[in-house]
RNA sequence: GCCGCGUUGGUCAAUCGGUUAAGACGCCUCCCUUUCACGGAGGAAUGACGAGUUCGACUCUCGUACGUGGUACCA
Protein backbone atom coordinates (compact mmCIF):
# COMPACT_ATOMS: atom_id res chain seq x y z
CA UNK A 1 0.00 0.00 0.00
CA UNK A 2 1.35 3.41 -1.15
CA UNK A 3 1.50 6.23 1.06
CA UNK A 4 0.83 8.76 -1.48
CA UNK A 5 -1.88 11.62 -1.08
CA UNK A 6 -2.46 14.23 -3.36
CA UNK A 7 -5.12 17.34 -3.07
CA UNK A 8 -6.84 19.67 -5.10
CA UNK A 9 -7.64 22.70 -2.48
CA UNK A 10 -9.63 25.01 -4.78
CA UNK A 11 -11.23 28.14 -3.14
CA UNK A 12 -15.17 28.28 -3.31
CA UNK A 13 -15.65 31.22 -5.74
CA UNK A 14 -16.75 30.93 -8.77
CA UNK A 15 -16.89 28.55 -11.72
CA UNK A 16 -14.08 26.03 -12.26
CA UNK A 17 -11.19 27.04 -14.48
CA UNK A 18 -9.38 25.36 -16.81
CA UNK A 19 -6.36 25.60 -14.73
CA UNK A 20 -8.34 24.54 -12.06
CA UNK A 21 -9.25 21.40 -13.36
CA UNK A 22 -5.82 20.55 -14.82
CA UNK A 23 -4.09 21.09 -11.42
CA UNK A 24 -6.67 18.48 -10.07
CA UNK A 25 -6.19 16.35 -13.07
CA UNK A 26 -2.45 16.18 -12.31
CA UNK A 27 -2.78 15.00 -8.89
CA UNK A 28 -5.09 13.10 -9.29
CA UNK A 29 -3.55 11.29 -12.18
CA UNK A 30 -0.17 11.45 -10.06
CA UNK A 31 -1.74 9.88 -6.60
CA UNK A 32 -3.61 7.10 -8.92
CA UNK A 33 -0.89 6.00 -10.32
CA UNK A 34 1.05 5.43 -7.33
CA UNK A 35 -1.84 3.65 -5.91
CA UNK A 36 -2.54 6.73 -3.45
CA UNK A 37 -5.17 8.51 -2.75
CA UNK A 38 -6.44 12.23 -3.87
CA UNK A 39 -8.31 14.64 -1.42
CA UNK A 40 -10.38 17.41 -1.84
CA UNK A 41 -10.48 20.61 0.51
CA UNK A 42 -12.46 23.26 0.37
CA UNK A 43 -10.33 26.48 1.23
CA UNK A 44 -13.03 29.10 1.93
CA UNK A 45 -11.38 30.85 4.30
CA UNK A 46 -11.66 34.27 3.12
CA UNK A 47 -15.35 35.11 3.54
CA UNK A 48 -15.72 37.73 1.76
CA UNK A 49 -15.48 36.06 -1.37
CA UNK A 50 -17.30 33.06 -0.59
CA UNK A 51 -19.58 31.72 -2.96
CA UNK A 52 -22.88 30.18 -2.37
CA UNK A 53 -23.17 26.57 -4.57
CA UNK A 54 -19.47 26.69 -5.90
CA UNK A 55 -18.14 23.96 -3.68
CA UNK A 56 -20.89 21.38 -4.86
CA UNK A 57 -20.28 22.46 -8.21
CA UNK A 58 -16.68 21.81 -7.82
CA UNK A 59 -17.45 18.39 -6.85
CA UNK A 60 -19.91 18.07 -9.62
CA UNK A 61 -17.02 19.09 -11.99
CA UNK A 62 -14.51 16.28 -10.78
CA UNK A 63 -17.02 14.20 -10.90
CA UNK A 64 -17.82 14.77 -14.44
CA UNK A 65 -14.10 14.62 -15.44
CA UNK A 66 -13.94 11.16 -13.94
CA UNK A 67 -11.42 12.56 -11.07
CA UNK A 68 -13.95 12.20 -8.16
CA UNK A 69 -11.55 13.01 -5.12
CA UNK A 70 -11.59 9.85 -3.10
CA UNK A 71 -11.73 12.02 0.57
CA UNK A 72 -13.63 15.21 0.53
CA UNK A 73 -16.75 17.04 2.23
CA UNK A 74 -19.05 15.75 -0.08
CA UNK A 75 -17.23 11.72 0.97
CA UNK A 76 -18.23 9.98 4.07
CA UNK A 77 -15.57 8.28 6.21
CA UNK A 78 -12.38 9.97 5.21
CA UNK A 79 -9.86 10.27 8.30
CA UNK A 80 -9.29 13.63 8.32
CA UNK A 81 -13.22 15.44 8.60
CA UNK A 82 -13.55 18.48 8.59
CA UNK A 83 -12.44 18.93 4.68
CA UNK A 84 -13.44 22.68 4.92
CA UNK A 85 -11.06 25.23 6.23
CA UNK A 86 -13.74 27.47 7.42
CA UNK A 87 -14.61 24.49 9.82
CA UNK A 88 -10.75 24.13 10.95
CA UNK A 89 -10.47 27.89 12.69
CA UNK A 90 -9.73 26.26 15.78
CA UNK A 91 -6.91 24.43 14.99
CA UNK A 92 -4.79 26.83 13.03
CA UNK A 93 -5.38 29.44 15.71
CA UNK A 94 -3.26 27.08 17.58
CA UNK A 95 -0.76 26.64 16.01
CA UNK A 96 -0.43 29.87 15.15
CA UNK A 97 -0.10 30.45 18.79
CA UNK A 98 2.67 27.98 18.67
CA UNK A 99 3.96 29.75 16.32
CA UNK A 100 4.44 33.13 18.20
CA UNK A 101 5.27 31.42 21.51
CA UNK A 102 8.45 30.09 19.70
CA UNK A 103 9.22 33.43 18.70
CA UNK A 104 8.55 32.63 14.59
CA UNK A 105 5.54 34.40 14.56
CA UNK A 106 4.03 38.21 16.43
CA UNK A 107 1.12 39.65 17.03
CA UNK A 108 0.48 43.00 15.05
CA UNK A 109 -1.75 45.37 15.36
CA UNK A 110 -1.43 47.46 12.90
CA UNK A 111 -4.53 48.50 11.02
CA UNK A 112 -5.08 48.23 7.16
CA UNK A 113 -5.64 51.36 6.95
CA UNK A 114 -2.28 52.30 8.66
CA UNK A 115 -0.73 49.93 6.26
CA UNK A 116 -2.32 51.19 2.82
CA UNK A 117 -0.89 54.63 4.30
CA UNK A 118 2.51 53.35 4.61
CA UNK A 119 2.19 51.81 1.01
CA UNK A 120 1.10 54.98 -0.68
CA UNK A 121 3.61 57.05 1.62
CA UNK A 122 6.83 54.61 -0.12
CA UNK A 123 4.92 55.08 -3.85
CA UNK A 124 4.71 58.82 -3.22
CA UNK A 125 8.90 59.07 -2.61
CA UNK A 126 9.68 56.50 -5.33
CA UNK A 127 7.15 55.47 -7.93
CA UNK A 128 8.57 51.87 -7.61
CA UNK A 129 9.14 51.49 -4.15
CA UNK A 130 6.86 48.91 -1.72
CA UNK A 131 6.30 49.10 1.25
CA UNK A 132 7.28 45.56 2.65
CA UNK A 133 6.90 44.65 6.25
CA UNK A 134 10.07 43.01 7.22
CA UNK A 135 13.21 42.59 9.24
CA UNK A 136 13.78 46.20 7.69
CA UNK A 137 10.88 48.22 9.53
CA UNK A 138 8.88 45.92 11.39
CA UNK A 139 10.53 47.38 14.61
CA UNK A 140 9.29 50.63 13.92
CA UNK A 141 5.46 48.81 13.26
CA UNK A 142 2.82 48.55 15.66
CA UNK A 143 3.64 44.32 16.92
CA UNK A 144 4.92 42.55 19.93
CA UNK A 145 7.80 42.88 18.63
CA UNK A 146 8.35 46.45 19.30
CA UNK A 147 6.01 46.65 21.99
CA UNK A 148 6.56 45.10 25.63
CA UNK A 149 4.72 42.08 26.37
CA UNK A 150 2.46 44.22 28.91
CA UNK A 151 1.07 46.66 26.46
CA UNK A 152 0.68 43.92 24.33
CA UNK A 153 -1.57 41.40 26.81
CA UNK A 154 -3.42 45.06 27.30
CA UNK A 155 -4.12 45.61 24.01
CA UNK A 156 -5.41 42.15 23.61
CA UNK A 157 -7.43 42.49 26.60
CA UNK A 158 -8.88 45.41 25.22
CA UNK A 159 -9.70 43.57 22.23
CA UNK A 160 -7.99 45.58 20.19
CA UNK A 161 -8.33 43.37 16.53
CA UNK A 162 -4.62 41.98 15.82
CA UNK A 163 -3.42 39.51 13.38
CA UNK A 164 -0.11 36.93 13.65
CA UNK A 165 2.67 37.33 11.12
CA UNK A 166 5.48 35.11 10.63
CA UNK A 167 8.78 36.10 11.34
CA UNK A 168 10.93 35.66 8.64
CA UNK A 169 14.84 34.97 9.23
CA UNK A 170 17.08 37.82 7.82
CA UNK A 171 19.76 37.16 5.29
CA UNK A 172 19.18 33.37 4.70
CA UNK A 173 18.91 31.64 1.64
CA UNK A 174 15.66 29.66 1.95
CA UNK A 175 15.73 26.65 -1.33
CA UNK A 176 13.96 23.51 -1.81
CA UNK A 177 13.14 21.23 -4.51
CA UNK A 178 10.38 21.70 -7.17
CA UNK A 179 9.08 18.12 -9.31
CA UNK A 180 9.42 20.30 -12.28
CA UNK A 181 11.80 23.03 -11.96
CA UNK A 182 14.81 21.18 -9.95
CA UNK A 183 16.00 24.08 -7.12
CA UNK A 184 14.80 27.16 -6.46
CA UNK A 185 16.18 29.79 -4.14
CA UNK A 186 15.23 32.70 -2.13
CA UNK A 187 16.66 35.31 -0.09
CA UNK A 188 14.58 35.29 2.88
CA UNK A 189 14.93 39.05 3.64
CA UNK A 190 13.20 39.79 0.47
CA UNK A 191 9.78 38.00 1.41
CA UNK A 192 7.74 40.11 3.81
CA UNK A 193 6.40 39.06 7.09
CA UNK A 194 3.26 37.26 5.85
CA UNK A 195 0.05 37.79 7.65
CA UNK A 196 -0.99 34.20 9.26
CA UNK A 197 -4.01 34.28 10.69
CA UNK A 198 -6.20 37.32 9.67
CA UNK A 199 -8.32 39.96 12.38
CA UNK A 200 -11.64 37.66 11.92
CA UNK A 201 -9.37 34.55 13.33
CA UNK A 202 -9.22 32.87 10.22
CA UNK A 203 -5.77 31.67 8.97
CA UNK A 204 -4.09 33.04 5.75
CA UNK A 205 -3.48 30.73 2.91
CA UNK A 206 -0.19 30.58 4.05
CA UNK A 207 -0.51 29.03 7.54
CA UNK A 208 -3.58 26.82 6.06
CA UNK A 209 -2.16 24.82 3.41
CA UNK A 210 0.54 24.22 5.28
CA UNK A 211 -1.52 23.05 8.87
CA UNK A 212 -3.76 20.76 6.95
CA UNK A 213 -1.01 19.42 4.21
CA UNK A 214 0.21 18.45 7.10
CA UNK A 215 -2.81 17.07 9.28
CA UNK A 216 -3.79 15.31 5.84
CA UNK A 217 -0.57 14.03 5.15
CA UNK A 218 -0.16 15.64 2.23
CA UNK A 219 2.98 13.82 0.56
CA UNK A 220 2.51 15.68 -3.29
CA UNK A 221 1.64 18.97 -3.44
CA UNK A 222 0.89 20.61 -6.93
CA UNK A 223 -0.59 23.97 -7.44
CA UNK A 224 0.05 26.70 -10.08
CA UNK A 225 3.22 28.44 -10.87
CA UNK A 226 1.71 31.46 -9.58
CA UNK A 227 2.38 29.81 -6.07
CA UNK A 228 6.10 30.15 -6.23
CA UNK A 229 7.01 33.48 -4.97
CA UNK A 230 5.17 32.71 -1.47
CA UNK A 231 6.46 29.47 -1.06
CA UNK A 232 9.77 30.14 1.11
CA UNK A 233 7.18 31.34 3.53
CA UNK A 234 5.68 27.80 3.50
CA UNK A 235 9.01 26.24 3.48
CA UNK A 236 9.86 28.13 6.75
CA UNK A 237 6.13 27.02 7.98
CA UNK A 238 7.18 23.75 7.81
CA UNK A 239 10.30 24.42 9.34
CA UNK A 240 8.99 26.53 12.34
CA UNK A 241 6.10 24.27 12.66
CA UNK A 242 8.60 20.96 13.51
CA UNK A 243 7.29 19.08 10.35
CA UNK A 244 10.20 19.51 7.56
CA UNK A 245 10.50 15.79 7.94
CA UNK A 246 6.78 15.18 6.62
CA UNK A 247 7.24 18.53 3.96
CA UNK A 248 5.00 16.96 0.95
CA UNK A 249 7.05 17.22 -2.47
CA UNK A 250 6.54 20.33 -4.41
CA UNK A 251 5.59 20.80 -8.22
CA UNK A 252 4.66 24.26 -9.30
CA UNK A 253 2.44 23.99 -12.44
CA UNK A 254 3.08 26.08 -15.38
CA UNK A 255 0.31 28.85 -16.00
CA UNK A 256 -2.32 28.18 -19.13
CA UNK A 257 -2.16 31.20 -21.01
CA UNK A 258 -4.56 33.19 -23.29
CA UNK A 259 -4.45 32.66 -26.69
CA UNK A 260 -3.51 35.92 -28.23
CA UNK A 261 -2.01 38.80 -26.20
CA UNK A 262 -0.07 37.14 -22.99
CA UNK A 263 -1.43 36.88 -19.30
CA UNK A 264 -3.44 34.24 -17.77
CA UNK A 265 -5.99 32.41 -18.92
CA UNK A 266 -9.60 34.13 -17.51
CA UNK A 267 -13.48 33.65 -17.69
CA UNK A 268 -13.45 37.04 -20.34
CA UNK A 269 -10.62 35.65 -22.97
CA UNK A 270 -13.26 32.88 -23.04
CA UNK A 271 -16.23 35.48 -23.41
CA UNK A 272 -13.99 37.66 -25.65
CA UNK A 273 -13.04 34.76 -28.13
CA UNK A 274 -15.92 32.91 -28.17
CA UNK A 275 -14.78 29.42 -26.05
CA UNK A 276 -15.51 28.10 -22.45
CA UNK A 277 -13.08 28.59 -19.69
CA UNK A 278 -15.34 26.75 -17.21
CA UNK A 279 -15.68 23.14 -17.32
CA UNK A 280 -19.44 22.74 -16.42
CA UNK A 281 -21.74 25.61 -16.52
CA UNK A 282 -22.00 28.10 -14.04
CA UNK A 283 -24.12 30.70 -13.26
CA UNK A 284 -22.80 33.73 -10.54
CA UNK A 285 -25.65 33.70 -7.72
CA UNK A 286 -25.21 37.62 -7.67
CA UNK A 287 -25.56 38.30 -11.53
CA UNK A 288 -27.20 35.50 -12.44
CA UNK A 289 -25.00 35.39 -15.42
CA UNK A 290 -24.46 31.89 -16.99
CA UNK A 291 -20.80 30.85 -18.29
CA UNK A 292 -21.23 28.04 -20.74
CA UNK A 293 -19.02 25.02 -19.58
CA UNK A 294 -17.30 22.09 -22.06
CA UNK A 295 -19.64 19.96 -20.63
CA UNK A 296 -22.85 21.99 -21.97
CA UNK A 297 -20.92 23.17 -25.14
CA UNK A 298 -20.77 19.25 -26.23
CA UNK A 299 -17.64 18.37 -24.69
CA UNK A 300 -16.56 14.65 -23.56
CA UNK A 301 -14.95 14.38 -20.56
CA UNK A 302 -12.27 11.62 -21.59
CA UNK A 303 -11.95 14.29 -24.39
CA UNK A 304 -11.16 17.46 -22.24
CA UNK A 305 -9.04 15.82 -19.50
CA UNK A 306 -6.96 14.35 -22.62
CA UNK A 307 -6.85 17.58 -23.97
CA UNK A 308 -6.42 19.28 -20.63
CA UNK A 309 -3.49 16.36 -19.69
CA UNK A 310 -1.93 17.66 -23.45
CA UNK A 311 -1.21 21.43 -21.97
CA UNK A 312 1.92 21.31 -20.34
CA UNK A 313 2.47 17.48 -20.40
CA UNK A 314 3.48 14.80 -22.97
CA UNK A 315 4.65 11.38 -23.08
CA UNK A 316 7.54 11.83 -24.83
CA UNK A 317 6.04 10.00 -28.03
CA UNK A 318 3.95 10.63 -30.60
CA UNK A 319 0.64 9.51 -29.14
CA UNK A 320 -1.67 11.90 -28.11
CA UNK A 321 -4.95 10.77 -27.30
CA UNK A 322 -4.92 8.78 -24.24
CA UNK A 323 -7.57 7.40 -21.97
CA UNK A 324 -7.40 8.77 -18.01
CA UNK A 325 -6.29 4.82 -17.50
CA UNK A 326 -3.15 5.46 -19.65
CA UNK A 327 -2.82 8.96 -18.37
CA UNK A 328 -2.47 7.03 -14.89
CA UNK A 329 0.23 4.74 -16.55
CA UNK A 330 2.39 7.39 -17.91
CA UNK A 331 2.20 10.49 -15.92
CA UNK A 332 5.17 11.69 -14.32
CA UNK A 333 5.88 15.08 -13.21
CA UNK A 334 9.54 15.12 -14.77
CA UNK A 335 7.78 15.29 -18.47
CA UNK A 336 5.99 18.52 -17.32
CA UNK A 337 7.01 21.05 -19.17
CA UNK A 338 7.89 24.30 -17.47
CA UNK A 339 6.55 27.16 -19.36
CA UNK A 340 3.12 27.87 -20.05
CA UNK A 341 1.18 26.99 -22.51
CA UNK A 342 -1.13 29.39 -24.61
CA UNK A 343 -4.76 27.25 -24.92
CA UNK A 344 -5.89 26.93 -28.44
CA UNK A 345 -9.61 26.22 -28.31
CA UNK A 346 -8.86 24.39 -32.70
CA UNK A 347 -7.33 22.07 -30.57
CA UNK A 348 -9.46 21.51 -27.67
CA UNK A 349 -12.03 20.62 -30.40
CA UNK A 350 -10.15 18.03 -32.51
CA UNK A 351 -9.54 16.38 -29.34
CA UNK A 352 -13.65 16.46 -29.01
CA UNK A 353 -13.68 15.09 -33.04
CA UNK A 354 -11.45 12.12 -31.99
CA UNK A 355 -13.04 10.90 -29.33
CA UNK A 356 -16.60 10.89 -30.66
CA UNK A 357 -15.20 9.05 -34.09
CA UNK A 358 -13.66 6.42 -31.61
CA UNK A 359 -16.18 6.59 -28.81
CA UNK A 360 -18.41 3.51 -30.09
CA UNK A 361 -21.51 4.44 -30.80
CA UNK A 362 -23.17 2.12 -28.04
CA UNK A 363 -21.26 4.64 -25.12
CA UNK A 364 -22.77 7.79 -27.05
CA UNK A 365 -26.19 6.65 -27.26
CA UNK A 366 -27.11 8.34 -23.98
CA UNK A 367 -25.84 11.90 -24.87
CA UNK A 368 -27.11 11.51 -28.34
CA UNK A 369 -30.38 10.59 -27.02
CA UNK A 370 -30.02 13.65 -24.36
CA UNK A 371 -29.66 16.01 -27.11
CA UNK A 372 -32.50 14.48 -29.71
CA UNK A 373 -35.00 14.43 -26.98
CA UNK A 374 -34.25 18.17 -26.27
CA UNK A 375 -34.88 18.88 -29.26
CA UNK A 376 -38.49 16.91 -29.35
CA UNK A 377 -37.21 14.24 -31.39
CA UNK A 378 -38.96 11.21 -31.03
CA UNK A 379 -37.14 7.93 -30.37
CA UNK A 380 -38.39 4.74 -30.81
CA UNK A 381 -35.23 2.37 -30.63
CA UNK A 382 -31.85 2.57 -29.65
CA UNK A 383 -31.01 0.38 -32.13
CA UNK A 384 -31.71 2.38 -34.73
CA UNK A 385 -30.33 5.37 -33.06
CA UNK A 386 -27.00 3.37 -32.71
CA UNK A 387 -26.54 2.57 -36.34
CA UNK A 388 -27.63 6.40 -37.51
CA UNK A 389 -24.30 7.46 -34.63
CA UNK A 390 -22.09 5.75 -36.28
CA UNK A 391 -23.12 6.46 -39.90
CA UNK A 392 -22.55 10.00 -38.58
CA UNK A 393 -20.02 10.41 -35.83
CA UNK A 394 -17.44 11.12 -37.77
CA UNK A 395 -19.33 14.30 -38.92
CA UNK A 396 -19.51 15.54 -35.22
CA UNK A 397 -17.03 18.08 -33.14
CA UNK A 398 -19.28 18.92 -30.52
CA UNK A 399 -22.21 16.24 -29.45
CA UNK A 400 -24.68 19.55 -30.07
CA UNK A 401 -23.66 18.88 -33.85
CA UNK A 402 -25.58 14.97 -33.77
CA UNK A 403 -28.78 16.77 -33.88
CA UNK A 404 -27.99 18.07 -37.40
CA UNK A 405 -26.74 15.01 -38.03
CA UNK A 406 -29.35 12.83 -36.90
CA UNK A 407 -32.43 15.04 -36.92
CA UNK A 408 -33.64 13.85 -40.63
CA UNK A 409 -33.55 10.30 -40.20
CA UNK A 410 -36.79 11.33 -38.01
CA UNK A 411 -38.11 14.20 -39.29
CA UNK A 412 -38.91 15.43 -42.63
CA UNK A 413 -36.02 18.91 -43.27
CA UNK A 414 -37.65 21.58 -41.81
CA UNK A 415 -36.28 23.96 -44.24
CA UNK A 416 -34.72 22.69 -48.08
CA UNK A 417 -31.49 24.39 -49.24
CA UNK A 418 -33.06 24.63 -52.40
CA UNK A 419 -30.29 27.32 -53.49
CA UNK A 420 -28.34 24.13 -53.56
CA UNK A 421 -30.16 22.19 -56.64
CA UNK A 422 -31.61 25.18 -58.76
CA UNK A 423 -28.90 26.39 -60.66
CA UNK A 424 -28.63 23.00 -62.35
CA UNK A 425 -32.10 22.30 -62.37
CA UNK A 426 -33.95 21.52 -65.32
CA UNK A 427 -36.98 19.61 -67.21
CA UNK A 428 -35.12 16.47 -67.18
CA UNK A 429 -34.00 16.32 -63.95
CA UNK A 430 -37.74 17.19 -62.66
CA UNK A 431 -38.66 14.37 -64.92
CA UNK A 432 -36.57 11.85 -63.01
CA UNK A 433 -37.19 12.61 -59.64
CA UNK A 434 -41.13 12.50 -61.07
CA UNK A 435 -40.37 9.35 -62.40
CA UNK A 436 -38.41 7.65 -60.01
CA UNK A 437 -41.37 8.20 -57.04
CA UNK A 438 -43.41 5.40 -58.95
CA UNK A 439 -40.05 2.87 -59.60
CA UNK A 440 -39.40 3.45 -55.87
CA UNK A 441 -42.84 2.83 -54.73
CA UNK A 442 -42.20 -0.54 -56.53
CA UNK A 443 -39.03 -1.86 -54.96
CA UNK A 444 -40.23 -4.60 -52.71
CA UNK A 445 -36.90 -5.27 -51.03
CA UNK A 446 -36.02 -0.95 -49.65
CA UNK A 447 -32.54 -1.15 -49.19
CA UNK A 448 -29.69 0.35 -50.38
CA UNK A 449 -28.18 -1.29 -52.73
CA UNK A 450 -31.75 -2.08 -54.41
CA UNK A 451 -32.48 1.95 -54.81
CA UNK A 452 -29.04 2.86 -55.62
CA UNK A 453 -29.72 0.14 -58.75
CA UNK A 454 -33.44 1.65 -59.49
CA UNK A 455 -31.79 5.36 -59.62
CA UNK A 456 -28.71 4.31 -61.67
CA UNK A 457 -30.66 2.58 -64.04
CA UNK A 458 -33.78 5.28 -64.74
CA UNK A 459 -30.59 8.02 -65.00
CA UNK A 460 -28.82 6.04 -67.54
CA UNK A 461 -32.31 5.18 -69.39
CA UNK A 462 -33.28 9.33 -68.96
CA UNK A 463 -29.35 9.51 -70.32
CA UNK A 464 -29.03 12.30 -67.41
CA UNK A 465 -25.50 11.59 -65.47
CA UNK A 466 -26.39 9.72 -61.87
CA UNK A 467 -23.43 12.32 -60.14
CA UNK A 468 -25.84 15.34 -61.13
CA UNK A 469 -28.70 13.68 -59.27
CA UNK A 470 -27.61 12.43 -56.32
CA UNK A 471 -27.10 15.80 -54.89
CA UNK A 472 -30.58 17.19 -55.56
CA UNK A 473 -31.51 14.02 -53.93
CA UNK A 474 -29.52 14.63 -51.06
CA UNK A 475 -31.00 17.86 -50.48
CA UNK A 476 -34.36 15.89 -50.74
CA UNK A 477 -33.88 13.83 -48.33
CA UNK A 478 -31.53 15.93 -45.48
CA UNK A 479 -32.04 19.65 -46.48
CA UNK A 480 -28.77 20.16 -47.39
CA UNK A 481 -25.39 19.70 -48.11
CA UNK A 482 -24.02 17.09 -45.55
CA UNK A 483 -24.72 13.51 -44.36
CA UNK A 484 -23.69 10.00 -45.29
CA UNK A 485 -24.72 8.63 -48.72
CA UNK A 486 -27.82 8.86 -50.09
CA UNK A 487 -28.71 5.72 -50.71
CA UNK A 488 -27.79 4.55 -47.58
CA UNK A 489 -30.17 7.53 -46.35
CA UNK A 490 -33.11 6.83 -47.81
CA UNK A 491 -33.02 3.11 -46.62
CA UNK A 492 -32.84 4.17 -43.13
CA UNK A 493 -35.56 6.52 -43.80
CA UNK A 494 -38.00 4.03 -45.73
CA UNK A 495 -40.05 4.38 -48.49
CA UNK A 496 -42.61 6.22 -47.81
CA UNK A 497 -40.41 9.45 -46.40
CA UNK A 498 -38.35 8.81 -49.46
CA UNK A 499 -41.13 9.65 -51.55
CA UNK A 500 -42.73 11.70 -49.60
CA UNK A 501 -39.26 14.23 -49.48
CA UNK A 502 -39.10 14.00 -53.35
CA UNK A 503 -42.33 15.21 -53.67
CA UNK A 504 -42.38 17.87 -51.14
CA UNK A 505 -39.25 19.29 -52.87
CA UNK A 506 -40.53 19.13 -56.21
CA UNK A 507 -43.29 21.16 -55.30
CA UNK A 508 -40.50 24.12 -54.08
CA UNK A 509 -38.88 24.08 -57.08
C1' G B 1 11.03 49.10 -9.49
C1' C B 2 12.30 44.61 -6.76
C1' C B 3 12.11 39.27 -6.49
C1' G B 4 10.85 34.45 -8.67
C1' C B 5 9.96 31.56 -13.00
C1' G B 6 10.22 30.82 -18.06
C1' U B 7 11.65 31.23 -23.75
C1' U B 8 12.09 25.12 -30.04
C1' G B 9 7.35 26.85 -36.44
C1' G B 10 1.01 30.91 -35.56
C1' U B 11 -0.31 27.06 -31.35
C1' C B 12 0.79 22.30 -28.42
C1' A B 13 5.39 19.98 -28.43
C1' A B 14 9.97 15.73 -29.14
C1' U B 15 15.18 16.06 -28.53
C1' C B 16 18.10 15.52 -22.48
C1' G B 17 26.29 17.54 -26.56
C1' G B 18 26.81 14.81 -32.64
C1' U B 19 19.44 14.12 -36.11
C1' U B 20 18.07 16.31 -42.91
C1' A B 21 15.45 19.63 -35.43
C1' A B 22 10.06 14.32 -34.60
C1' G B 23 4.89 14.50 -34.31
C1' A B 24 0.05 17.02 -33.63
C1' C B 25 -3.45 21.35 -34.32
C1' G B 26 -4.37 25.13 -37.80
C1' C B 27 -3.32 26.69 -42.97
C1' C B 28 -2.43 25.36 -48.37
C1' U B 29 -2.29 21.62 -52.65
C1' C B 30 -3.68 16.95 -54.50
C1' C B 31 -6.25 11.93 -54.23
C1' C B 32 -10.76 9.57 -52.49
C1' U B 33 -16.00 11.31 -52.50
C1' U B 34 -20.16 14.66 -57.98
C1' U B 35 -22.69 16.33 -50.33
C1' C B 36 -20.30 17.21 -45.69
C1' A B 37 -16.90 14.60 -43.22
C1' C B 38 -13.42 10.40 -42.48
C1' G B 39 -9.13 8.57 -44.76
C1' G B 40 -4.55 8.98 -47.83
C1' A B 41 -0.29 11.84 -50.20
C1' G B 42 2.38 16.32 -50.18
C1' G B 43 3.65 21.63 -48.90
C1' A B 44 4.84 26.30 -46.36
C1' A B 45 6.53 27.42 -41.35
C1' U B 46 10.91 26.68 -35.83
C1' G B 47 15.77 26.68 -31.82
C1' A B 48 14.83 35.19 -28.90
C1' C B 49 19.79 37.61 -29.16
C1' G B 50 25.08 37.85 -27.82
C1' A B 51 29.25 35.80 -25.64
C1' G B 52 31.68 31.65 -23.58
C1' U B 53 32.76 26.06 -22.52
C1' U B 54 33.59 22.09 -26.23
C1' C B 55 36.49 18.67 -31.69
C1' G B 56 31.10 19.66 -31.81
C1' A B 57 25.63 23.23 -28.75
C1' C B 58 18.62 23.71 -29.48
C1' U B 59 20.79 21.00 -25.52
C1' C B 60 25.90 23.29 -20.50
C1' U B 61 27.50 28.54 -18.35
C1' C B 62 26.99 33.80 -18.29
C1' G B 63 24.84 38.27 -20.01
C1' U B 64 20.91 40.86 -22.71
C1' A B 65 16.04 41.04 -24.50
C1' C B 66 11.24 39.51 -24.14
C1' G B 67 7.26 37.12 -21.63
C1' U B 68 4.94 35.71 -17.22
C1' G B 69 3.93 35.35 -11.86
C1' G B 70 4.37 37.62 -7.11
C1' U B 71 5.03 42.06 -4.50
C1' A B 72 -2.91 42.06 0.01
C1' C B 73 -5.75 40.67 6.88
C1' C B 74 -7.23 36.99 -2.05
C1' A B 75 -6.45 32.45 -3.00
Amino acid sequence: MSNVRTRFAPSPTGGLHLGGVRTALFSYLYAKKHKGQFVLRIEDTDQNRYVEGAEQYIIDCLTWCGIAPDEGPHVEGGEHHPYRQSERKETYKQYAQQLVDAGHAYYAFDTQEELEAKRAEVKLHNEHGTFQYDSTNRLHLNNSLRLTSDEVAKLINEGVPYVIRIKMPENELITFQDMIRGEISNESSLVDDKVLLKADGMPTYHLAVVVDDYLMKITHAFRGEEWLPSAPVHIKLWEYLGWKNEMPQWAHLPLILKPDGNGKLSKRDGDRLGFPVFAMNWTDPKTNELATGFKELGFLPEAFINLLAMLGWSSGEEKELFSKEELIQLFSMDRVHKGGAKFDFEKAKWFNHEWIKHQSAELLLNDVKAILVKHHVEITSDEALCSIISLVKDRCTLLGDFYTQCVYFYESPKSIEIEAIQPKWNEDKKNFFVKIQSLFNDVSDWNMNEIETCFKHLATEMNIKVGELQLPFRVMLVGGKFGPGVFQIAEMIGKENTIARINTTLNLL
